[in-house]
DNA sequence: CAGTCGATTGAACGAGCGTTTAGTCTGCTG
DNA sequence: CAGCAGACTAAACGCTCGTTCAATCGACTG
């Protein structure tokens, strides 16, 4: 179906490259040479297209920011005003966001984790984005029943936010311990339900309703809260590509 | 009490500035020149003494680890064979570990956080081993009936462990959203308790026993399995350093 | 008291960095 | 077809990096 080897600006591969290259080594360890000879390029071009260096982190930045929120976009509003019950509640976790929106492989996940450990603007302000997110769908949570705001409403939200991050600030930790990627269909059908399982009921409560995929389980069972529910029962692992060109090498 | 303003040797100077530097800023950006003019030595006495920047890089890694260890070992088997039941209990969370052992503003935390994400085998072995701690805590709790297995052990020991990983690997982003640093005696105030009444009841349980901290609870609580009691009642703010000599800067 | 050894410094070296510059090539415009 | 603009390159510049080297100082040793 793809019409040439390489229907990308120049541009747009070199922006690509260095986001791969800066997703996996990180930005102050990547020169614009290895940046250049990935993208088949001189050296000077880069700074041609991008003023600097720092020009084209900012830029990098920029794109992963704005395909990361059409990403979430999705979750917030999306088709109909007042549907909200049925469609939109298909993704909860950042995992499963991922694994709906990005080829197997993408540099993006990365190149979040290292936005957001980096002690930088951008950095922050993805934070502050994901922590109202949080804050917003506990008081949602809160208002349908299906979890309580806690004693210290701030706090739980960040609870809850960390946690799901954590999963993909130690990604690779984890799969060597593991033994399998948990940000893959895989791992997510194993580490969503034990996560469940703990936030409906805590650590001595019974493994979630076995829940066969055929049977589709009641709006609200009383027992269970089920703020997500079991992800990944239809991997539908490789997936269309976001808006804008080039998001994932 | 102190002797003189600087009884550790320039060895130990040079090392624990660039064991401060690194974690502040990471080894590939700190030169070494810096961690020379913070140690108020000459470039060439650096490599004199760690044959290289890579070599004192790997010495402070081994250091750190150490340091480490030697607080962990306080929890898994410290005073007396059978006496687990009263003293060794006390810390649970690395949090309350760090409180307990570091002076505020160690940078002991920042350091290991950037071996945990730093693709480096010391930070392999690292989780590696916290992972196997968090395996046998989760047996221990499960035979004394604190705690279940779960449907899935080794994710459940992994998703206890990045949740407790995820409060220090996120520390800088909680503190600038909440105004708390989660790992002051403040922070694990209102942080433990919102954790345990998760993992006590779930998300919609209720918030855990009032328990003033001069009544002291019951040995087993049949509704919470409490697998940790509440942090910092008693804060204690600046405490010893370890065994080794200049542990903190 | 000569001798040795480790601590320490200042200066330098070579490599690699980000960036600049001059120039070529190509496609479009009048 | 002349001319301009932008894509692109090769080479170089200045700088900083990690590291090396020769020399000095001080303390212990015989």
């Amino acid at each position: 179906m793809r019409s040439m080897p390489e229907d990308r600006t120049t541009r747009a591969v070199i922006r690509d490259e260095a986001l791969r290259l800066f997703a996996a080594h990180g930005p102050d360890v990547v020169t614009v040479r290895q940046i250049a000879t990935a993208a088949g390029v001189s050296p000077g071009l880069v700074v041609h297209h991008f003023r600097s260096k720092d020009g084209l982190r900012q830029e990098v930045d920029q794109y992963v920011i704005t395909v990361f929120e059409g990403m979430l976009s999705e979750l917030t509003g999306e088709s109909g005003p007042e549907l909200l019950g049925e469609s939109a509640a298909a993704a909860r976790s950042l995992g499963e966001i991922f694994l709906r929106h990005l080829p197997v492989g993408s540099p993006l996940p990365g190149y979040l984790r290292r936005l957001l450990l980096s002690d930088t603007e951008a950095g922050r302000g993805l934070f502050r984005r994901l922590y109202a997110m949080s804050r917003e769908t506990l008081d949602d949570l809160a208002e349908s029943g299906a979890a309580a705001r806690g004693g210290d409403p701030q706090v739980r939200a960040a609870l809850l936010l960390v946690n799901d991050l954590s999963v993909f600030l130690l990604r690779d930790q984890l799969t060597g311990v593991l033994g399998v990627d948990p940000l893959s269909a895989a791992g997510l059908a194993r580490w969503g339900p034990e996560l469940l399982t703990i936030y409906a009921g805590g650590l001595n409560a019974p493994p979630e309703a076995p829940q066969t995929p055929e049977a589709p389980q009641a709006p609200e069972a009383p027992q269970a809260p089920a703020p997500a529910r079991t992800p990944a029962a239809e991997p539908q692992a490789e997936t269309a590509q976001p808006e804008a060109e080039g998001a994932q090498a």
